[in-house]
RNA sequence: GCGGGCGUAGUUCAAUGGUAGAACCCCAGCCUUCCAAGCUGGUUACGACAGUUCGAAUCUGUUCGCCCGCUCCA
């Protein structure tokens, strides 16, 4: 059943994180720094629910996984041996006629074999058909007497002579010029080349880094686990779409070792793992997407990888990436390092690198996605009670029904687990026993006591910031029965329940 | 980074180059026996910096940010 069939807008969402406290812009007081978010009261919350579940699921519920925290910057090297400081930048141009960006090292050029004057014609990469017509056309010549060279070698003075692949004129191309996507920083407090050193881009590398380390500590054979939750962060050229793609953002990844050969069973298992985390904290089935890279898409050490993806209102994009990596990361650093990195199965006595599938989750996107996929705007009949489904974008309700929004969070993923409400305040006793009964829960749950105007205000109040249970004091509680109600966010509905039976049905609803 | 659009209170919107308003929200008080009631009062905004002008939310420039397209996404 899919939890929700409300298409949320972006604006609506953007406005109720703000108003609400979960989303706010970083520094907005400066005016902003685009790309960095700073996540408010009921955000942070949020955010360690999901961080919490995930760590609880890879760490707690199994013993095959254990735990690390890296530091954010690492020894340079680290960066060599992963492959970041010479891959992670990619070389761009701009054609100024048609206002297109190309990737440098994905396109080539048709360059006359004898005429060094003649005009060249650049094209996409394994697509030169357009560039040999416009041989034809506008120089007048023969593809025959062209040859293939790669862009990058291309002198920046022959470039007006040069017509960009969607044009026809020539001189329309920038020069390339490199983004190394990796924010760089230098140790100690002279800045000078010897002591470059770069916040990390993912958290993965300080696990492959410590891999001897922690299999010398914990005594786990493989296939074993390590996990890690941080921050890494990546000076994207362009972020876009509130806070999916920031520049500074955090990461839950696992390194799984497993033995060679086995990659194709633990990767399928692993994918299906986290198909059902995704689950279990709300993110239904219907909206969420595999996508399955083949071929070109796969990087060249890796034998499978399968995104996550969920359906956004700006589009299906990606949550998370499972891949299946090999021994590439562990062989780097052990020719990098000289550091043996290898495994010693005690049973066959079989000495190896071990082979790992990762899967690598955004908390931030995974965040996005909960507040996307628990948004709803429902509008109440007056008279019947009958909840109907918002029209999206409709500025208010119909006549004769009233309006609300609420957060349908999983109980698990919800910034506060119970709202203690007494049903009037200029009763002290009972303002008294809501008190009382709220110190009791907070010890276990993050509890919100709200005594402040009317008890429907107050309930909406809750909606609208996904509380999933309402306990309200009555005049009965303390009377008579030492019972409360407790009303579901979702539904609305309410239940009476002795005040010693609280806890227990609680906790059967919020915990993961 | 390029092109286009847009920046007024927490939110959604007003205001002819001349005193910045409203609704909702929020806060306080009164009232209130279960789904945004009512009454009284209150806090809060022209993204930033320059320029033109007697006077700028309004005109100009720069900049920052947000949205859309391009681009990118190990």
């Amino acid at each position: 059943m899919k939890a929700n069939d409300y298409e949320v807008t972006m604006d609506a969402l953007v406005s109720l994180c703000k108003r609400r406290g979960f989303i706010f812009q970083t520094s907005e007081i400066y005016g902003g720094i685009n790309g960095f978010w700073d996540y408010g009261p009921l955000g942070v919350e949020m955010k360690r629910n999901i961080k919490s579940c995930w760590w609880k699921s890879m760490t707690q519920l199994r013993e095959d996984i254990v735990g690390l925290d890296s530091s954010i910057i690492m020894h340079p090297r680290v960066w060599e041996a992963s492959g970041h400081v010479g891959n992670f930048k990619d070389p761009m141009l701009d054609c100024r006629e048609t206002k297109g960006r190309y990737r440098a090292d994905q396109i080539f050029v048709l360059k006359h074999k004898t005429d060094d004057a003649a005009l060249m014609f650049a094209y996409h990469e394994n697509a030169p058909a357009p560039a040999e017509k416009k041989i034809k056309k506008v120089a007048k010549g023969d593809a025959a007497d062209y040859a293939e060279v790669a862009l990058l070698d291309i002198p920046l003075d022959a470039y007006d002579k040069l017509v960009g692949p969607d044009t026809n004129e020539p001189g329309t191309l920038t020069e390339p010029r490199a983004f190394n996507l990796m924010f760089k920083t230098y140790v100690g407090p002279v800045e000078e080349s010897s002591n470059v050193a770069y916040l990390r881009p993912e958290t993965a590398q300080g696990i492959f880094a410590q891999f001897g380390n922690v299999l010398s500590t914990v005594r786990n054979k493989v296939p074993f686990g390590i996990a890690q939750i941080g921050k890494a962060f990546r000076n994207e050229i362009n972020p876009r779409n509130y806070t999916f793609r920031s520049r500074e953002f955090e990461q839950m990844e696992l390194e799984f070792f497993i033995k060679p050969g086995t990659d194709a069973e633990q990767h399928e298992y692993w994918v299906a793992e986290r198909l059902k985390w995704y689950e279990k904290v709300g993110l239904p089935e219907g909206r969420m997407h595999r996508d399955i890279h083949e071929g070109d898409a796969l990087a060249h050490y890796a034998s499978a990888c399968t995104d996550i993806l969920y359906d956004f209102p700006f589009g299906t994009q990606e949550l998370e990436g499972i891949a299946a990596r090999g021994n590439f990361d562990l062989t780097q650093h052990q020719n990098t390092s000289g550091k043996k990195m290898e495994y010693l199965d005690e049973e066959t006595k079989e000495r190896y690198i071990p082979h790992v599938v990762e899967p690598s989750a955004g908390v931030d996107r995974i965040a996005l996605a909960l507040l996307c996929e628990a948004y709803r705007e429902e509008w109440i009949n007056k008279e019947t009670g009958e909840v109907t489904t918002a029209e999206v974008g409709a500025k208010r309700a119909p006549e004769g029904h009233e309006a609300r929004t609420v957060l349908r969070f999983a109980p698990c993923i919800a910034p506060y687990k119970v709202a203690v409400l007494p049903l009037v305040k200029n009763k002290e006793a009972l303002v008294g026993k809501a008190r009382e009964i709220y110190e009791q829960l907070s010890k276990r749950w993050k509890v919100f006591y709200d005594q402040t105007g009317a008890i429907g205000r107050r309930y909406r109040r809750q909606d609208e910031i996904g509380t999933p249970l309402c306990v309200t004091v009555d005049f009965e509680t303390i009377e008579d029965d030492n019972a409360v109600t407790i009303r579901d966010r979702d539904t609305m509905e309410q239940i009476r329940l002795p005040i010693a039976e609280l806890e227990a049905y609680i906790a059967n609803i919020v915990d993961f």
